[in-house]
DNA sequence: ATCGAGCTTCCGGTGGCCGGAAGGAGGCGC
DNA sequence: GCGCCTCCTTCCGGCCACCGGAAGCTCGAT
């Protein structure tokens, strides 16, 4: 987020990266499509020393962030997912939208998406897609760009002004020959997105698709999340999908307990028992 | 694991851990429960003193495996999560179970998960649950002792010989009154388990739940993972779930390519394997 | 047999890591 | 206000743990 770097470089150095930023760098090595490493090639990847590769891989793998399977390469170890799944941002979000992600997949049977941005990108953070659903092109931890996506549009269109200016400023890469690439053009989009309180992207990602996408707000009333369905573009009748995905959405930033989205008062007794408030200020764990 | 040791310990103790067992160290502070951390608590839980953890925290910061809140504590980052989500264990078993998940869990509208087994435990990979379902103990990312769950059971009858026996000579921990601790009751119940291809697990992790687990096998025949239907015990008619369950692990055992879940051209008996005439590659991955 | 790609182990030199100490920023009880 | 606490941040000299070249090993392929 806010550049550490302001200051002066510093540890930057002809001497080499740090143990830690090595360390890092070999996880940097695997990615999609790059699932499963030797040796070698990580240190390739990483650009370090085979030797040194070995050492560092050697006390990763016996610590369970990596796993060396029975053809001598190295994948990504459980203990790191374990790990990674702690993450407020994943499974937070994820555990408690999903109820609201069943009934939208239930309801629609295609393709039903849960994302967050994380600078001038899209993560995707859950995804329920049924086998014959059109296909998508995005996965689970993947990263998608901000303004050629449904979700991307509403994470764009609510994030802070300087993101937004930054994202305007920078390439606009297109997918297919109907991704918005124009800065104007996006800016007029966004603004309308902010009007609707909800994205629509026909054939922007693939030519055949098309996505509905809506904001998810946290406690704050920022957008936290968004999450899209992604139907055929042959024959979908938008109007149909979009109060399924803003009620989908609201109910997620309900449960996320987003002023906005409360419930109004009407003459029944409110049947959700709030959930009991962990202790704001829950200190020392263990 | 065999001790890698065995040579001559050496850079084992006086002089400490290594760097890259201290950063795994840092991220080990975090786990269910203490999902955010202050500096000096993560200093304190990992063993490292204050400016130590300072820097190497600072470090993961900075590349995104961890991120620091508004209130100044740092929590998991969601480029970890990234990484964590390319492990072929969890996120490769969970993309192809889904939709079969899915299925079982629209049809009984209460819990359904999916564990796999790491060492003597079970870790859960995935979890649907409907909010009104009945409580289940467990969670995504989460670990359980093999001998209390259903899942465990299968994952523990069908684990190698050593595993078992490693397991069955092992503390066995109690989680109610019901769970099965005493060896020989469980070696029984394993073989049950492998005859019927089942475990039926009655408030052995809490009173009022039961569980119904079958195992899925991967394409070389192993057992690699566990499915399981978690519905209140009182009324519960396991007769009428045992079948569904049975039939999504088989589901996903062929989407994994388990030779014996391949659908017959006939219905009827001959359940061994015999020389299987294709290939088991015909996946048509991405 | 010969080759090459990948893996593992060894070991001496040195530069990066270590961590005590000092100094600031809040928060709480009195 | 004042003292006391906890938590965070920065600095810097000393030492040792990390580094990586080199040699040897295990496979398959040619």
């Amino acid at each position: 987020m806010s550049p550490a770097q302001g200051g002066h470089g510093g540890r930057r150095s002809p001497s080499g990266p740090s143990v830690t930023e090595r360390v890092l760098g070999i996880l940097s090595a695997f990615g999609p499509g790059a699932e499963a490493l030797t040796l070698s090639g990580i240190a390739r990847t990483a650009g370090l020393p085979l030797s040194t590769a070995h050492r560092l891989v050697g006390e990763l793998a016996s610590w369970g962030a990596l796993e060396r399977g029975e053809d001598g390469r190295y994948r990504i170890g459980l203990r790191l997912w374990e790990v990674g799944a702690l993450a407020p941002r994943s499974l937070g979000l994820r555990e408690r939208a999903m109820p609201y992600l069943e009934d939208l997949y239930e309801a629609t049977r295609q393709n039903v998406q849960l994302a967050v941005r994380d600078g001038h990108e899209v993560v995707y953070v859950e995804r329920l897609a049924h086998p014959e659903a059109v296909r998508v092109f995005s996965r689970v931890g993947g990263r998608m760009p901000l303004n050629a996506t449904g979700v991307g549009q509403v994470l764009l269109a609510f994030a802070p002004p300087a993101v937004q200016e930054e994202v305007l400023a920078g390439p606009l890469p297109a997918l297919t020959p109907r991704t918005i690439t124009d800065p104007q053009d996006l800016r007029r989009t966004l603004a309308a997105v902010r009007r609707e309180g909800v994205a629509v992207c026909d054939g922007m990602v693939d030519p055949l698709s098309l996505s509905v996408a809506a904001p998810v707000r946290g406690e704050d009333e920022r957008v936290v999340a968004s999450l899209s369905v992604v139907v055929p573009s042959a024959g979908a009748e938008p109007r149909t999908i979009v109060p399924a995905v803003r009620a989908a959405a609201r109910g997620i930033s309900r449960a996320l307990g987003a002023p906005s989205a409360r419930r109004r008062p009407t003459g029944v007794v409110t049947p959700v028992p709030t959930a009991p408030d962990t202790p704001p200020r829950a200190g020392r764990g263990t």
